[in-house]
DNA sequence: CTGAAAGCGCTAACAT
DNA sequence: ATGTTAGCGCTTTCAG
C-alpha cells in the first residue's frame, strides 16, 4: 500500500531505541548500553542518548527484553483470598520488596479451591513468571501442580499454609509457639478447663496450634480432654457458634477458650452473650490472626498476631535470593515469632 | 567454545514450535496455525501437531506473541489497599472476567498515596499492560499521571473513587441513592435529628452521600443543620469516636446517625455504650460499606452494601469492550444500585 | 492446505 | 568506545 514510513508525521505506536539511534547517528546497541549505564560508553553519548530518550518519551519495552533475556521480571503470587486482612498485608510485603528489585507482581486468588489453584498455576506459568509464591489452598491434597512449578525450574516459595515434602522454601510463623503462648496465657489467668477450636488435621497450621495447646496444658499439669477440642472446616463465625453451643449443651464446664481463628472466637463470644455467660470472668477467650475487628468488638478480643507484612517481605526476599543463586540455592525454612495481643476477652486478672 | 548445539541431549529451556515442526517435518508456521485451529489446516495435521505438543509438554510463549502482537494480555489494576474487604471483592470480580477472556491481572496497591499511585502507573506502563482499572487514591488531586495512561492510548476504567473530568469510563454505585435510602430509613424509624459523618469534600463518594442525606431530610421536611455534619479524613474508628464525643459534649440531641463508613459508625456506637446511650432506641445508626464485621458486632450494624464483586466484573467488561472496539469506543458511565442491609442498630420499630 | 521470510524491540557476543 | 550481527519465539503476509 504504502512505502516504508521514514520520518512521517503519522503517530507511531511507541518510540524504540532505533529511533534514538537514528536521531544521534549511533547504533542501537550503543543506545541500549547507554540507557543501562554500561561502563564503556562515554559520558557524552550517555547524556545525549538520555536526553533524546526523554524528549521523545521513550519507554523501555519490557516484553522485548523479557523475550530476549528469557526472564519476565514478573513474580506470581497465589493467595486463597484477597479479602482477608492477613493476605492483604502479606501482599503488601511481597510487593514492597519485589518492586524495589524491579519485579512486578502477578496476583491470583484460589478461593481455597484446588481446581482454581491448578488454573492459577497454569496462568502464571503461561505468563512466564520468574517464580511463584503461594499459600496452599485448604482443599489441596495432591501436589502435582506445585511439582510442575519446580519442574519448570522456577523458585517456589510457600508461606502460611505450606507443605514440607515439596522441597520448597517456606515462611511460616511458629504456630506451635503462638498456640503455646495463648494457652499458657489463659492458664496464667486462672483457667483450668480450656477448650480449643481447630481446623482440618491435614493443614499444618492447625496441627501445630493443636500441639502447642496440648503442650501448654501438659507443662502446667492440666489434663488433655479430647472432648474439648472441636474441629471445623473453615473456623468461621458460624462454626464457633456451633462449637460453643455444643460445649454448653454437653455441660463441659469450660472456663477458657483458645480458638485457632478470630472469627470462630467471635462466634463463641456471641453465644456466651446470648446465654449471659460473661467474658472473660466466666470464659476467657483468645483468638488467632489479629483481624482488625478484634480491636473494637466488645469485649476486645485477645489474639495472636501473625506478622503478616513481614512474612510477605521475607517470602519475596527468599525468591530473589533463589533467582540470584540460580540452580544451586539452598532451601530456606523461615519461622517468624507470633505475638500475643492481650485484650479484655482474656484478662481475668485485670492488670490495669 | 562450543559449536551450535543441534539436537544435543542438554536440557533445553522450553520446547518451541520449532521443536514440534522439526519432529513432524512441517514448517513452524503450520504448527503455529494448527495450534490456533486455523481453518485452512487439515484435521490430520492439527491432530498430529497437538499430539506432539502435548507429548513434549509444549507451552505457548506469551511473551513472544505479546512482542509480536504488540499486546501483553495483561490488565493492570490499582487499588488503594488489598486488605479491605471491598477491594478484595472487586478484585475477585475483575479477575473472574479477565481470566475468562485470556487476560492476566497485574495488581498494585497505592496505599492511598498519590506518589505511590504515580509509581504504580509507571510500573504498569512499563509492564505494557493493555489497560488500567483503578480506584483513585484519597490524596490524589493532580491527574497528570492518569492522563498519561490515556495518552498511551490505553483503556482506562475508574471505579469507586472516580473523576469525571478525565474522559475515562467509570463504574460506581449510586452514592447519592445509597445515602438517601439510609437516611430515609432512619426517618422512617422515627429519627428527627440525624447526624452525618462524612469525608473529604473533594472525593465524590462523600460529596454524593452528603447530598443524598440532605435531600432525604429535605423531602421529609426536616431541617438541615450544618453542626450535625462532621468531617474527617479517613472515617476510621477513632474518627467516629471523636465525632460522637463532640456531638455529646455539645449536647446536640441527635437520635439518628448516618455514617459514610462502617468503621466510623462503630466508633460512634462504642462511645454510646460507654455513655449508656442505647442503640438503636436512643440513637439509631446506619453505616456504609457492609464490612463483614457489621454482621456480628453487637448490635448488628445496619449498612449499605456496595455490590463490590459486581463492580469488578463490570469494570473488566468495560475494559474488554474498549479493547475490542479500539479507538472508537464510547465511554461508559455505569452506576450500580446499592442495597440497604437492615440490622439491629437502626431498627427502632422492631418489625420482628 | 502449507512454506518461506521478515520482523516485533532488545541485547550480548564478537568484532573493531 | 562503538558497531555488526544474530536471534529470543511467535505470527503473518505473501507465495505457492
Amino acid at each position: 500500500m504504502q512505502t516504508i514510513a521514514q520520518n512521517t508525521i503519522m503517530l507511531r505506536s511507541q518510540p524504540t531505541i532505533h529511533d534514538i539511534a537514528k536521531e544521534l547517528n549511533v547504533s542501537p546497541s550503543t543506545v541500549s548500553r547507554a540507557l543501562k549505564d554500561h561502563p564503556r560508553i562515554s559520558k557524552r553519548t550517555k547524556a545525549a542518548v538520555k536526553e533524546v530518550a526523554h524528549r521523545i518519551n521513550y519507554k523501555h519495552n519490557n516484553i522485548a527484553s523479557a523475550l530476549r533475556a528469557g526472564k519476565s521480571y514478573m513474580l506470581g503470587v497465589i493467595i486463597p483470598t484477597a479479602n482477608r486482612t492477613f493476605f492483604g498485608n502479606v501482599l503488601r510485603g511481597i510487593e514492597q520488596v519485589a518492586s524495589q528489585n524491579g519485579y512486578n507482581v502477578l496476583i491470583t486468588q484460589s478461593n481455597d479451591l484446588v481446581e482454581t489453584e491448578i488454573k492459577n498455576i497454569d496462568t502464571l506459568l503461561q505468563a512466564h513468571v520468574d517464580g511463584v509464591i503461594l499459600s496452599i489452598a485448604k482443599s489441596t491434597q495432591n501436589l502435582d501442580h506445585l511439582k510442575r512449578v519446580k519442574a519448570s525450574g522456577l523458585p517456589l516459595v510457600l508461606f502460611d499454609r505450606i507443605n514440607e515434602n515439596l522441597g520448597a522454601s517456606t515462611v511460616v510463623i511458629d504456630d506451635y509457639q503462638g498456640a503455646y503462648t495463648a494457652t499458657r496465657h489463659l492458664i496464667e489467668q486462672g483457667c483450668r478447663r480450656i477448650a480449643h477450636f481447630t481446623g482440618p488435621k491435614h493443614i499444618n497450621i492447625y496441627k501445630y496450634r493443636l500441639s502447642g495447646y496440648r503442650e501448654a496444658l501438659a507443662d502446667a499439669g492440666l489434663p488433655f480432654d479430647q472432648e474439648l477440642v472441636l474441629q471445623s472446616q473453615d473456623l468461621r463465625l458460624e462454626d464457633g457458634r456451633r462449637h460453643m453451643q455444643e460445649l454448653l449443651e454437653k455441660g463441659m464446664g469450660v472456663d477458657g477458650l483458645f480458638a485457632a481463628s478470630d472469627y470462630s472466637a467471635m462466634g463463641a463470644i456471641q453465644v456466651c452473650k446470648e446465654h449471659s455467660i460473661s467474658v472473660p470472668s466466666d470464659l476467657a477467650v483468645v483468638g488467632f490472626m489479629n483481624e482488625p475487628f478484634t480491636e473494637f468488638v466488645e469485649p476486645g478480643l485477645s489474639t495472636i498476631d501473625q506478622c503478616s507484612e513481614e512474612m510477605g517481605r521475607l517470602a519475596a526476599e527468599i525468591f530473589l535470593e533463589q533467582i540470584e543463586k540460580g540452580k544451586d540455592y539452598t532451601l530456606r525454612q523461615s519461622v517468624l515469632m507470633p505475638k500475643l495481643i492481650q485484650r479484655t476477652s482474656s484478662l481475668k486478672n485485670k492488670i490495669v
